[in-house]
DNA sequence: CGGCCCTTTGACGGACGTCAAATAGCGTGG
DNA sequence: CCACGCTATTTGACGTCCGTCAAAGGGCCG
């Protein structure tokens, strides 16, 4: 979820929690790659907000099988169940080096109870996430591959471009074809075999760690059959 | 969405909402099996909540696919985006035939502006609705048609227990196997032999409108790698 | 009786998974 | 500088789960 009522970012798009002139100032953390930065199970007093870098909220099963609920960018809330409860109720792990800030719970919870009027953009972000969910059913109960795949690449293009993080048509991709894969409930296997189709048919090229998207028209129609 | 912050249910199951000594009294509504209850980009100045029977909330495709991201049941809001907006996002099909109570959005929102601890029951029910969604995308994402059956079955099963609305281990079952279908990701075909080979192994009885399970143990162990 | 919807069953096909091998990149350490 | 070990990617052969198509039967209701 995107920290919408989070303004004041600065140059490393540290949040800044606002409500009249109550600014909440958060600690600062970093960690590399590949590392957890929540737990399904353990308790937290705060709440990560990423500043800078990708992570990934996932959930496992006993046996091993792997579903990314969603990509985390810089500017999202880790886990928006952590701003009422202490648990996230899911894995978040870094992809890149990421960078985040953590609010303390209970500074958040006064904020919202001194002025309503943050339950509305608070509902707002709610709303997003809920639409979010909703697509990523849809996505994986009844689209091909192919769909799943180009759907998932355009909806990052998307959010890295309301982030202004996009150089022309080209974008950071940190993505393992192994995160595609948990993402689209395919395995990396496929997820090559489609990519490669991809680059054949001249819709994308893929560089080191980033995408370009050749035919932008082209690419996002095989996703759009909504 | 369950509407656990609606206290003094009466016999229809009629919710009403409660903020101290404020309570709204709804108008009551009746529609036929098949009908909308909510279309997806109408806009509604309240929101219903069913008192009885099951309703459906789902997206389509342009191309005909669909997929259905909740059974609705008695005691649930039809849809929670229309808490705080005029649109659903979704639409809301009545399965059987359905009753259910309109609120005023503004009227709630009222109640939850001057009783900020309302909050806290919304926080709730909001928390397990996103559970539910993360769970609906592992489902459909990573787990294969038995298991996704069985789990539908299951949860549908521990949502009319905790209503009181179970007579041992035979629960009214309105669904047509397209709906079951339709929120597996599955095709009505498939459903139908996955379900013929839950009676010839003895987990399962299906009878008029009713699901028994012979074999709650061995049925639930289907759905339960997790 | 006739039409409609639902379900069942079988034959067949296709999308995606599994397995395996080859290659490339990359950091580490000698 | 090279050897190495690890991870990621690619590609092909083959297998399987589930979809598609089709036909038949049953229940319900006009």
């Amino acid at each position: 979820m995107s920290l919408g009522w989070c303004a004041g970012l600065s140059n490393d798009r540290a949040p800044r929690l606002r409500s009249g002139r109550t600014v909440l100032d958060p600690d600062k953390h970093t960690v590399a790659a590949r590392r957890i930065i929540c737990r399904e199970r353990d308790f937290y007093e705060y709440v990560p907000v990423i500043c800078h870098g990708w992570a990934a909220a996932s959930a496992t099963l006993v046996d091993g099988r792997k579903q990314i609920l969603a990509f985390l960018l810089p500017g999202d809330i880790v886990s928006t169940t952590l701003l009422f409860e202490p648990s996230s109720h899911c894995v978040v792990e870094a992809i890149t080096a990421v960078e985040y800030r953590t609010f303390q719970r209970e500074e958040i919870k006064n904020l919202i109870f001194n002025d309503p009027r943050l339950i509305h953009t608070l509902s707002k972000s709610w709303i997003a996430e809920k639409l979010a969910a909703d697509q990523l059913a849809i996505d994986l109960g009844r689209r091909t591959a192919h769909e799943r795949i180009a759907r998932l690449i355009e909806n990052l293009r998307q959010r890295l471009a309301a982030r202004g993080m996009m150089r022309g048509l080209t974008m950071d991709f940190p993505l393992r074809q192994h995160h595609i894969a948990d993402a689209t409930g395919l395995t990396p296997v496929h997820v090559s075999k489609v990519l490669s189709e991809f680059r054949r048919t001249g819709l994308i090229e893929i560089g080191d760690r980033s995408i370009t998207i050749l035919n932008p028209d082209k690419f996002s129609s095989i996703g759009s059959t909504r």
